[in-house]
Formats: structure tokens, sequence, C-alpha cells
RNA sequence: CGCGGAGUGGAGCAGUUGGUAGCUCGUUGGGCUCAUAACCCAAAGGUCGUAGGUUCAAGUCCUGCCUCCGCAA
């Protein structure tokens, strides 16, 4: 069948599976059905919030879903109503067998890593945090366990000493977006050949996760090489930032990191004291060096880069008191 | 009505028990210097998010509205 007669439903939530299902629809490929999360009450005040791909899906008039349970009969029998050929999912949830098998030509998902590696909810931020030269995009058939499916399409993206979560997930959104388009074509025409995860890693590599991050996972370990901190404060970098606590105009607060720099150096410090002019650098103590910090936001107040912050604020060099 | 913080000269912040506003930086002019994002001197620039209220008098107390941010999701 042409591949443009291929009836596609799409699943996905945030920004980085908008990309996807946009380059499907400027591509005319025939999009039956956009399935999402349920507006939930988020952000300040708990308002309702759709999600990116609601939004884009309604900009574009296409017809959309978002069951609460994705086993309820009533979405189940809908979803069967939209006679998808093959489902497309994109950074959206666990599916139940019952909703993966339900496509003659299957269901695959985007996944924002090399897999096997960094299997799980976080792999962009994972893959930087660990210091990872490089990670990828993936698409595979969904299977019972989450991201362990047979790989159709793989490929590697480099991470650059630069970057961080953010230029990674928008250099992995495109190029995934493209990536799916491939796959489609190739499911489309028949010419596809999914090999198991199993024949992409060595015996003697470790797989390693890329699970959830939640704030205490933020939290900065001032304990650690420059290297370390540096990738961790970049991987998290701008959301959900790297954090850490200190004395700013008498009060203690925390303050987001969002970019900083290694400056190698040899010091008599503990791990995360502070040294300071309180005018153009703040610079906090790790085993190797000082981290300095560029930009970064205090609870309450905007982010902003170092200077402007220390124009208003002054910070405890807790760093005098020794040498 | 989920919890909390904030809106003050171009920027980042102060402003005590209410009496028309201050700091750091920047800007402009001048000086010093081999030089500088360094230093010195001087000046310009705000009526304090917005609407209303209390008061002899409000940035400073009260109410509504707008905007931004942290937590939480």
């Amino acid at each position: 069948m042409s591949r443009k007669d291929l009836r596609i439903v799409f699943m996905g939530t945030p920004e980085f599976a908008v990309a996807s299902l946009k380059a499907l629809i400027e591509g005319r490929y025939n999009v039956v059905g956009v399935i999402t999360a349920p507006d939930k009450p988020a952000g300040r005040g708990y308002r309702l919030q759709a999600s990116a791909v609601k939004e884009y899906a309604l900009s574009q008039e296409l017809p959309v879903l978002q069951p609460e349970s994705l086993k309820n009969e009533v979405f189940l029998n809908e979803l069967r109503a939209l006679k998808a050929d093959v489902q497309v999912v994109v950074a959206f949830r666990m599916l139940p067998e019952a909703v993966w098998k339900m496509p003659p030509k299957r269901t695959f998902n985007l996944h924002a890593s090399l897999l096997p590696q960094y299997r799980g909810a976080a792999p962009i931020n994972w893959a930087i945090i660990n210091g990872e030269k490089e990670t990828g995009i993936t698409t595979f058939f969904l299977s019972h366990e989450i991201d362990t499916g047979e790989i159709i399409f793989q490929e590697k993206i480099g991470i650059d000493e630069g970057d961080n979560a953010e230029t990674v997930h928008d250099k992995l959104m495109m190029r995934g977006s493209e990536l799916v388009i491939k796959t489609i074509d190739a499911i489309a025409s028949g010419s596809i050949a999914p090999k198991p995860q199993s024949l992409f890693f060595g015996a003697a590599e470790e797989l390693k996760p890329a699970p959830k991050i939640f704030r205490e996972t933020c939290r900065i370990d001032w304990d650690g090489s420059g290297r370390r901190v540096y990738d961790f404060i970049r991987g998290l970098s701008p959301y959900p930032a790297a954090w850490t606590e200190l004395q700013a105009n008498g009060a203690k607060s925390s303050i987001k990191i969002f970019a900083a720099r290694f400056i190698a150096a040899r010091h008599r410090l503990l791990p995360g004291e502070i040294r300071t002019d309180n005018k153009t650098s703040l610079q906090i103590a790790v085993q190797d060096g000082f981290m300095d910090i560029l930009e970064l936001q205090i609870s309450g107040k905007k982010r902003t880069n170092i200077r402007d912050f220390l124009n208003g604020f002054s910070v405890e060099s807790t760093a005098e008191s020794r040498q």
C-alpha cells in the first residue's frame, strides 16, 4: 500500500512528540487519530493544562482522544474504530498489550537513546549526566517489557562539550521526527528487518538505566570531580535544573544552576564551600577545583547571569575562614 | 479556591515602628594609567505593577486585578 494510505494513530504527550506528529502531518501522512494525556491540573494554581501534543493536534483539527485509562473498554472501542494500520508512540506512557497489539502493522516507539542503553523516562538527561560523548534515537516495536522491543532503526548523535539537556533534546527531537518518517515509510513498503536488542550490546557492556528524575535527584553533590559536577549541571539544564543551597542576603535559599564552568585548581576547601568577590564571580569548590557559576536562579526570582545576581545579592563566602 | 515568594530609576537588589526613596552595577562627562571588564571624581535617570480604600501623610496598612518565579503535579 502507498505510504500515504497507511492509517496512522499517533500517541504522545510533550513537546518532544510534537515534532514527530508535525513531520507526519506536514508530510501529508494519513494521521487518523491522536492519543494524548488528559488535561491535568498543573502549574501554579493547578489550572487545567492541555498537553503540547493536544494543542498541536487541535490546531490541525485532528481527532483527539484523552483516555484516563488505556485499558478502559470505551477507549479501546474508540481506538479500534480508528482502524489504524500502525500506531506511533513518542514520549507517551506505558501501553497495555491490548493497545499495542491492535494494529496489523504493529506499534512502534521513538526512544531518545541508543537502546538498549538508557531505557526509561529520562534518557537524554542521564546520558549527559553520565558524561556520554554520544547518544541517539531508536525506533522499535513495542513488546511486553518497557523499551525492550525489536529495533527498527537507530541513529547516533553526538553530545558536544557545550551541550546541555535542552540542546540535546532539540537535536534528538528533530532527528527523531525524521526517523519516525523513515520508519513509517519502511513499514509501508514492507522493507523492515527488526532486530532484537540483544544484538546491540556486547556481553561486557553494562546497561545504564534512565529512571525518572525527581527533585532530590537534582541536588548537586559537590563532593565529586569537576567533570562529574559539570556533566550533572548541564545534564539537568534547563529542566528540571540542578540545585543547591546557599546563604544570600542573610537567608538560606535554594538556587538552580543552569550553567557553570569548571576551573581546575588545587585548594584546601571542602567540597561545596564558596568563594566569591560578591561582584563578578561565585565559585563553589569541588574535589579538583572550582565550579564557576555562570547562570542561576534563586527561588522567587528570575534566571540571571552571575553578575546581575551578585549586584543585588550578597553571598556569604564560606571559604574565607579557611585558606 | 493546593502551598509559598516577587513586581521600586537601564540591570540586580535594600527600604526599619507609614512622613515623597537608597545600594551595587550600568550609562554619560571628566581624571588617572603603557593598558584594562581596574581605580578616582561628577552627572543624568525612579513617585515605587495596576485600580481603589484607610490616613494630615503610604513604596511601607487593607481590598480587587494583571504579570513573573519557587514548591507541588
